[in-house]
RNA sequence: GCGGGGGUGCCCGAGCUUGGUCAAAGGGGUCGGGCUUAGGACCCGAUGGCGUAGGCCUGCGUGGGUUCAAAUCCCACCCCCCGCACCA
């Protein structure tokens, strides 16, 4: 027996790693091709290897494991197996940041390698290695799998392989191929975030705290403001063009150069900064610097707004950022609470004015105009909430937030007021579109992009914004694709699980377009007409599942990657091509290409694909369309399982809270079983599991109980004997659970069938144990091969022990998910489980009697009771029934007490009706006589079980309330 | 904004798809009892209100509605969480 949970733990993991290596010298979760034997194959994404994987990982590989143990328990052939991601920037930009000595990076590695290395001299040794991002990836790799093995997973190992490996690139580049000649390969321009010091496009893996506070690319339009008496515009950079109907002036800042330049064969004024951006912009084109100018000389100057040729003053204000948009903008008083502000500021400060030779009268004279109308706004509305918030200066922080507010209270509820019928009356939202879309039409504005914060790469490079062009996409916006798409799903040839998410996918159908699938850096599979480029990490990883199927021939029969040509790939996964010509072209026998062809045809198509909800959106969509692309129907995904995220203790897990527990910590502090059973039971898939160490400690406990007890069950000689009541009630009951936990198991609802077959098991051993007392356990012995068979995909090491305990010298895991044996005693059931609704109702009595209670007098109706309920059932009327009781159970005289129980039955549930039809008053009895002991025991009075007719001679009161299976009770 | 999910008893969390068996599973906490030298662990009981006979009343975000009957269905509102890409 075991005592402390560490004695336990520890006794745990010994036997976890012991039939983890029995397992792995038995080849038992090698998956073989077995002609006509049912096959199943599921695959769980492969993890991206730059880093120990933690328990919201782990979730889903577990669930993953439980699907595949059960099919194999099930009958099935089950084929599970994993691979590792490297494809893709961060494991480069990781590798990068270390080469140059960045220490947080630094100090983060370390920390990871000392999960796994206790030697503080190798632990540096392997961080020095990470400089090669090849030796990064493999190392974290190796971990993981070891992390995966020490877990129990029922992975066939051989079939791994990772994303940086030729062999891949060799099915990458066939896939690419493919979808060229598919059509599904597009090349246009694309705007990117790029970093100036690399000279490259960057994403969020560089950018400097992007994955705390995203960069986003908004767009503005840079309207063309033509100087007066000149042929220059200045570009003024604006995110509400809806708003230029309202311009009354023109900010610069004084204190910023300006550069005058030659483009499209006009004249340009922006900021230094600006003009940068645009070069990137626009980078086929020519721009030719005039010369560079002080804000300061534009002053006092008018500016000719575009639309009306409204003359706007230069005005100075120091909110104009140089380094956002063009570095001028044009001001809309009445809505922009910056211009407001600016605006009075200036008014009430004409010695400034004077400064930069302006005449104050001419400012005077400058007043907001109301364009937008918003309900509950009378006047201006930026002014409204700038003297709410009393701001008086345009350098108030308070202003960002202010303006935000105001923008997206427009943005919904503002309808434009103007002369010109072409805006008036339209929303915000449509006059933005219009107005932004005639500017660009009539070549009054361009578009500008911008970052919506300043931001840097990891080595301090500026990002901006640049247009590359010749970019690579893939387009998934065909119509014959998604059509497909959406009819598997709707007419559930494709089966989401659960059944929620199935409209996200619908949902990402539509708004999906064109994605880039390549980059000009990071690891992976050179694009194969283009090799300047990069395949993307998502791009290259949406097929590899049929990799899977031959990628341990490949490795046995010692395929060279140059002998992996496209032909092979055709005649293989798709059957195209003469065996034999593919032979003679790739240097590999026929007979190992068929080989290879007969394995992809076994195991495919994939029968379940099980991860994490965020993938909906990409990588599962792109899975469903490359397939649809590429395969014939038959080979296209089945099943798609979700499961959510995990937290801990309430809260998100993450590096910055360093809050975040990896997965090597689950086989060195807690156990495989353990984390199994807790991470699989603690959530149903669709909600975000909370792991609680307080709760995880408690399952400890259950399972430590229940190893106790399966140990004494064990331990027991048992004789063979008959079964009595409560015996062959247990037996009953637990034949339902396997009933019920089978096809909660077949639903995925995998808590709900931990909850069967762990706790509710536990529980009603506990109860038959209360019943039936010390010779229980010889009860427990009887099932105890079926329940452990039922739990040995969520614990499987510990199942298997015990199954050792019971002699056998078989894998339980091999083995065979049990049969519900019939039959089920259902009367029995009912009547021993109504037992506590009658220790209940004795209890509320006593309790309201407040005396003391010496007996308590059970008193059971008598059949012909239940006889009306069973009539009253299948709906005889009154009549029938009162004649049928007088022939059958001579009840002359009695009429009213028929009365009185049909209306009773009348009144009740039609499954209370059920459970009464479905018993006797003879077993009802029976079983009330075998629980008296217990009942005295439980209650601590005498109990006196009576038939209703003899408690009515004996003048015991309250006989007649007796109900089939509501017994009259009367306490002495 | 668009799309998705959710608000349940002191707390966590089932149930709502297929309305009644739901005062609402299961934990936790708290209280009482057993066991124990004591504590822990374990076991038993109680834990919305009222009631001297198994009952009644209130109740599952708020407000309406459908129904003989609603935590469960419909409508409106309030609040919370997640995703919106080229990134794994």
């Amino acid at each position: 027996m075991f005592q402390s949970r560490d004695e336990f733990l520890r006794w745990l993991r010994s036997i976890e790693k012991k039939w983890q290596s029995k397992w792995r010298e038995a080849h038992l979760f090698e998956a073989n091709l077995k002609p006509g034997a049912p096959k199943f194959y599921i695959t769980v994404p492969y993890p991206y290897a730059n880093g120990p994987l933690h328990i919201g990982h782990g979730r889903t590989y577990t669930i993953g494991d439980i699907v595949a143990r059960y099919k194999r328990l099930r009958g099935f052939n089950v084929l599970y197996p994993m691979a590792f991601h490297i494809t893709g920037t961060p494991i480069m930009a990781f590798s990068e940041m270390i080469s140059r000595g960045d220490q947080k990076t630094i100090s983060m590695y370390r920390e990871y390698i000392k999960l796994y290395v206790e030697d503080e001299y190798k632990v540096e040794e392997i961080l020095e290695s990470f400089k090669n991002p090849l030796n990064l990836a493999v190392f974290f790799a190796e971990r993981i799998q070891r992390d995966f093995e020490e877990l129990g997973y029922s992975i066939d190992w051989r079939r791994k392989f990772h994303t940086g490996e030729p062999i891949y690139h060799n099915f990458v580049t066939w896939q690419f191929y493919k979808l060229m000649d598919k059509g599904l390969i597009t090349r246009g321009e694309h705007i990117v975030t790029y970093c100036l010091l690399h000279q490259q496009p960057e994403g969020e893996d560089d950018i400097l705290d992007a994955d705390v506070n995203p960069v986003e690319i908004v767009e503005f339009t840079a309207v063309k403001f033509k100087l007066e008496d000149s042929d220059v515009y200045l570009l003024a950079g604006t995110l509400r063009p809806e708003t230029l109907l309202g311009a009354v002036n023109m900010w610069i800042n004084p204190q910023v150069e300006y550069v005058v330049f030659k483009w499209r064969g006009d004249k340009y004024i922006v900021s230094n900064e600006a003009f940068l951006k645009l070069k990137y912009q626009y980078p086929e084109e020519e721009f030719i610097v005039i010369k560079t100018i002080s804000g300061r000389e534009l002053l006092g100057k008018y500016a000719l707004s575009p639309l009306n040729q409204k003359r706007l003053l230069i005005l100075p204000a120091q909110f104009v950022d140089p380094d956002n948009a063009t570095g001028i903008v044009y001001s809309e008083p009445s809505d922009a609470p910056y211009d407001y502000v600016a605006l009075v500021e200036l008014k009430r400060n004409p010695d400034l004015l004077k400064e930069y030779g302006i005449d104050p009268s001419q400012v005077t004279s400058i007043e907001p105009v109301k364009i937008i109308d918003i309900p509950g706004i009378k006047g201006h509305h930026a002014e409204e909430v700038v003297k709410n918030a009393g701001i008086e200066s345009q350098n108030d922080p308070r202003l960002e937030e202010i303006t935000s507010e105001v923008y997206k209270e427009q943005f919904y509820k503002g309808i434009i007021r103007v002369d010109d019928p072409e805006f008036n009356g339209l929303s915000v939202r449509d006059a933005r579109e219009k107005m932004k879309n005639k500017l660009y039409m009539q070549g009054y504005a361009i578009p500008f992009y911008e970052l919506n914060r300043k931001a840097w790469c990891r080595a301090k490079g500026k990002i901006i914004v640049a247009k590359i062009s010749g970019q690579w996409f893939i387009n998934y916006n065909l119509e014959w694709l998604k059509s497909k798409a959406r009819e598997i799903i709707l007419s559930n040839k494709l089966i989401v699980i659960p059944s929620k998410y199935t409209k996200q996918f619908l949902d990402v159908l539509d708004w999906l377009d064109k994605r880039p699938c390549a980059r000009k850096r990071g690891i992976g599979t050179k694009l194969p007409w283009d090799s300047e480029w990069i395949i993307e990490s998502l791009s290259d990883s949406t097929i590899y599942m049929a990799f899977y199927t031959i990628a341990h021939i490949i490795r046995e029969k010692g395929i060279q990657p140059n002998m992996l040509i496209p032909e092979v790939f055709d005649y293989v996964f798709l059957g195209q091509g003469d065996v034999s010509d593919v032979s003679t072209k790739s240097g590999i026998p026929v007979s190992v290409l068929e080989e290879m062809r007969r394995e992809f045809m076994y195991w495919y198509p994939v029968d379940q694909r099980h991860t994490g909800i965020p993938h909906i959106s990409n990588h599962l969509t792109f899975y469903i369309l490359h397939h649809i692309a590429l395969f014939p129907m038959e080979q296209w995904p089945r099943i798609i399982s979700l499961n959510e995220t995990v937290i801990r203790e309430g809260a998100k897990m993450s590096k910055s809270k360093g809050n975040v527990i990896p997965l090597r910590h689950v086989t060195t502090m807690y156990s495989a079983d353990l984390f199994r059973l807790y991470i699989a039971w603690a959530a149903e898939l669709d909600s975000v599991l909370d792991w609680r160490e307080a709760e995880v400690l408690r399952v400890l406990d259950n399972i430590m109980r229940f190893t106790n007890i399966t140990k004494q069950a064990v331990e027991t000689a048992c004789e063979e004997r008959g079964y009595d009541i409560f015996t062959r009630w247990f037996m009953s009951k637990f034949n339902e659970i396997i009933e019920k936990a089978t096809v909660m198991l077949e639903n995925m609802e995998i808590r709900k069938y931990i909850q069967y077959v762990f706790f509710d098991v536990l529980t009603l051993v506990d109860k038959y144990r209360e019943l039936k007392g010390l010779d229980y356990i010889c009860g427990v012995k009887e099932i105890l091969r079926e329940w452990i068979t039922l739990l040995n995909p969520v614990i499987p090491h510990l199942t298997e022990e015990i199954n050792s305990w019971l002699g056998s010298s078989e894998f339980l895991s091999v083995s065979s998910w049990p049969e519900v044996k019939k039959p089920i005693e259902e009367d029995l059931v009912i009547l021993v489980d109504n037992i506590d609704k009658v220790i209940s109702d004795i209890r509320e009595i006593i309790a309201l009697l407040k005396k003391p209670v010496n007996t308590v007098y059970i008193i059971i109706a008598p059949e012909w009771k239940r006889e009306i309920a069973r009539l009253v059932l299948s709906g005889v009327q009154l009549k029938m029934i009162i004649e049928a009781m007088k022939t059958k159970f001579g009840l002359k005289g009695r009429e009213i007490e028929i009365v009185d129980a049909f209306n009773t039955y009348k009144k009740m549930d039609k499954a209370d009706l059920e459970r009464i039809a479905k018993t006797t008053s003879k077993r009802e009895y029976e079983v009330m006589l075998a629980v008296t002991n217990y009942l005295q025991r439980k209650l601590g009075v005498n109990i006196s079980i009576i038939w209703e007719e003899e408690a009515r001679h004996r003048s015991i009161p309250r006989a007649e309330r007796a109900l089939p299976l509501k017994p009259a009770l009367y306490i002495e």
